[in-house]
DNA sequence: TTAAGTGCAAAATCTTTGCAAATGT
DNA sequence: ACATTTGCAAAGATTTTGCACTTAA
């Protein structure tokens, strides 16, 4: 992590009235270095023990409650998170991105660029979010293959 | 359960070469008689210790092996059932059309008259098939507050 | 100083596996 | 009769809770 990605997360935590801690600072770089949404299981074995296990639950929801990271389920009903857009506050996600997960690798790409289809629902219902997710290969996944 | 229906899950466990047991056709019905799809906390309570839990764990594995019933998440991660269309054939799932789940009474309900979408992706990556989450509030719920 | 955060132990869930008994064809 | 399916017990995996110790502000 560069001096200047850790002023950039401490600000993020700040920001949150988060207390700046080891734990918060390695989960937060963790999850922003990657365009792909990260899973719980990749994220305990990437952190080794260098975090208790209890204190990534613990952090992972407290980054979600304040809008700093979402939540989406892959194809297995796994957790994985990625980092909010801007307009993300505390219990209030916008997260109406496209969302693409590759079969073959189980990666999650948050594909904030491309915009929402419309979607018509029967009369009697309201819609409060979409949530789109294409499910193919991915680029990388294709070059392997 | 009616003698006509009875025949018709019989039928449908015949087709797909899976004996005709109590637990299964039990399951069939809980599931067939809803237009939403069924959690598996909401099927292991309705069908109380008639079902082994490990049952109708294998039993829903099978059926969506077979492709008699698909499974998507909710909005917590859970996994809930529903039928499949008639296209589905074992390890090949047509699910493609939008699935509505009720932020208040965490249904999910399964739009199959509503077209998809178009989607495009970044070059590099294909898709395979789209899935479509629409989030609100469902005609139930509206009605009740 | 002190409220917030962490780590450990332990509990509560959720899901899978192995195997003997029961059951459908 | 015999392969399939079930139920129980037990293991494995995942997530939560309680509480004492530590740490950031």
């Amino acid at each position: 992590m560069t001096e200047e990605q850790a002023k950039t997360f401490e600000h993020i935590l700040r920001t949150h009235k988060l207390k700046v801690t080891q734990p918060r600072l390695t989960v937060l770089a963790k999850i922003f270095s990657k365009d792909t949404a990260t899973s719980q299981p990749d994220l305990e074995k990437s952190v080794g023990d260098s975090i208790d296990r209890v204190t990534l639950y613990r952090v992972l929801n407290v980054f979600e409650e304040k809008g700093i990271i979402h939540k989406i389920f892959d194809l297995h009903g796994t957790a994985t998170y990625a980092r909010c857009s801007t307009q993300c506050t505390t219990h209030q996600h916008h997260d109406e991105h496209v969302h693409f997960t590759c079969a073959v690798c189980n990666s999650v790409y948050c594909l904030q660029e491309i915009k929402l289809p419309e979607i018509t629902i029967p009369s009697g219902f309201t819609i409060d979010q979409v949530a789109v997710n294409a499910i193919g290969v991915c680029n990388n996944c294709k070059k392997l293959s």
